[in-house]
DNA sequence: CGCGCCCTGTGGGGCCAAAAT
DNA sequence: ATTTTGGCCCCACAGGGCGCG
């Protein structure tokens, strides 16, 4: 299977005519499972496994400039009219490459190439990149290259596993992915009929954790529901072997134990035997403070070793997703057991060491169970989490079963005083907006919000300079520098009626 | 048959490292 | 030396497709 052949099906997927189930099967049903084909067949389906090698739409536009005979905005042109750049990048090699031979290459030998990308940077990934550009076909090395910002399929992860999974008569596939958190290895095993994906936590491998669902309305406390503080910092999965730390990941599934040195001091505090799996939160502080959001942040992709912090970390634990080792309390995957067991059990564990334990609280009333939203809030907590007593460990989902309580939204009124384009199928239109005070303050973008996809054609970009807009927002950042911008903010929508912005003291007191 | 859920794909801020300028 | 770029963490929101009551 050739990459040009297999083109053919991604054309279909693109074209979005037929079943989508029907093309990834037929895609995938004459290649071995077992090879390297498969890995490149599956990365152009999911667009998952080489997203993060480092290449742009940006560089991949200049290398594009310089290997096709095209300019930045000729290409650009070519992006609105067939909605993304490998489509413009294959329309260009159509047109001035019709008389060479190009070499066809096979979907192991892509994979190879994306692999040498993620290993190499700078020239020597540019030069290569250049190379494979001059396959055939370059708009699908282009999308493989692109990873999530390639051609827009509508196909993506979960639906091939989806897909796979009930073809070869497995169920609870978001589970399957979840639990086996790289798509290839997962795709290889759902369809080779001598292994089978990983169906249960295990410590030490990566899985991806039950999240909260927001804008939920929160559930009539019956006594059914428990209240935990909802901490504004990273997830983290902790993984122990024999007491000691083995891995932490985060929530999705990269390795972050590294970065957070103090886990390992933690482990050997606490722990002296016994395997677990604990989910918690990794919190910034600095000299007893709680800190930022983006205090933590200065922590990941670090390349040094950390080793003198600028900001101290702490932990919080709210459940506890696999216990074994020790005795027959702690069976090993605890992810069926009810909520309640599960942070019971977590409470034993951690034994005198409490303030490891996020709080957690069961009110019988809706009074109380305000009353505890409400004492977080005075904490300077981002608010609670609700969850349902009985619910078990729902692994990738966002489950009404865990519900967040966080304050409404504020709504402030400003004035755009820039505007940028937007990306693929928002090419030819305005994707975001740069915003501002009444006082003249630049206080960031906004992009997301019902007006921003109904589209403004971006030759009329200009007609919207100046005008104000109502944008909703939680939260205001200062930062060090002095400039401001706003946390999470959405569009609500156009203020034709008003010519005056709000000031920067008005944000402020909100 | 309509509603809600799932999934994909838009958009935001800030931090890091490395490349580009 | 500074700016640009891409990836990571935190997100909000919209629309299509599909399943289920």
């Amino acid at each position: 299977m050739d990459l040009t052949e297999f083109g053919a099906h991604l054309e279909e997927l693109q074209a979005g005519e037929k079943s989508k189930d029907d093309v990834i099967l037929r895609a995938l049903r004459d290649i071995n499972p077992s090879s390297k084909h498969f890995s490149g067949a599956i990365a152009l389906l999911t667009r998952k496994p080489f997203d993060d090698i480092g290449v742009g739409k940006k560089s991949l536009r200049k290398l594009a400039t310089t290997c096709f005979d095209v300019t930045h905005d000729e290409l650009r042109d070519l992006e609105r009219e067939y909605g993304d750049l490998p489509s413009a990048i294959g329309h260009v090699d159509l047109k001035t490459n019709t008389l060479t031979l190009k070499r066809k290459i096979t979907l192991g030998e892509l994979y190879d190439d994306l692999e040498y990308l993620r290993r190499t940077s700078g020239p020597e990934q540019k030069r290569r990149m250049k190379e494979m550009l001059g396959y055939d076909s370059p708009k699908w090395v282009a999308h493989a290259m692109l990873g999530k910002k390639g051609v827009s399929l509508g196909v993506g992860e979960k639906s091939v596993v989806k897909t796979l999974a009930i073809e070869n008569g497995y169920d609870e596939h978001r589970k399957l992915l979840s639990l086996n958190p790289d798509v290839t290895t997962l795709c290889h095993k759902l369809t080779s009929p001598d292994t089978d994906p990983r169906s249960e936590p295990g410590v030490g491998h990566p899985f991806l954790p039950m999240l909260a669902k927001s804008k939920e309305v929160p559930p009539d406390p019956d006594g059914d529901w428990m209240i935990q503080p909802k901490y504004d910092g990273a997830r983290i999965l902790v993984h122990i072997k024999n007491g000691e730390l083995r891995r932490a990941f985060s929530r999705n599934a990269n390795r972050v134990d590294e970065s957070l040195p103090e886990l390992r001091e933690f482990v050997d505090d606490v722990f002296a035997t016994g395997d677990w799996i604990l989910d918690g939160e990794a919190i910034p502080y600095k000299d007893g403070e709680r800190q930022p959001f983006q205090a933590i942040m200065t922590r990941f992709g670090r390349q040094e070793a950390v080793d003198e912090q600028e900001i101290d970390v702490e932990f919080k634990f709210f459940d506890l997703v696999y216990g074994g080792g020790v005795c027959a309390t702690y069976p090993g995957d605890l992810s069926n057991e009810t909520a309640s067991r599960r942070i019971h059990l977590l409470r034993v564990l951690f034994g005198p060491e409490q303030e490891y334990v996020a709080p957690t609280y069961r009110p019988d009333t809706h009074e109380k169970l305000n009353e505890y939203y409400q004492s977080f809030l005075d904490d300077g907590l981002e608010g609670a989490v609700v969850k349902h007593v009985d619910a078990p460990y729902e692994f990738d989902r966002r489950s009404p079963n865990w519900r967040k309580m966080i304050p409404t939204k504020e709504n402030v009124e400003l004035r755009i005083t820039a505007v940028h384009e937007g990306e693929n199928s928002n090419a030819g239109k305005v994707g975001g907006m740069k915003l501002e005070t009444e006082d003249g303050v630049p206080v960031g973008h906004v992009g997301g919000g019902m007006e921003g996809h109904s589209g403004i054609p971006w030759e009329e970009r200009d007609d919207i300079i100046d005008k104000i807009v109502e944008v909703s927002w939680r939260e205001l950042q200062e930062n060090d520098d002095g400039t401001y911008a706003l946390r999470f903010p959405s569009l609500e929508g156009f203020r034709a009626d008003k010519d005056e912005a709000d000031s920067l003291d008005k944000i402020l007191s909100a």
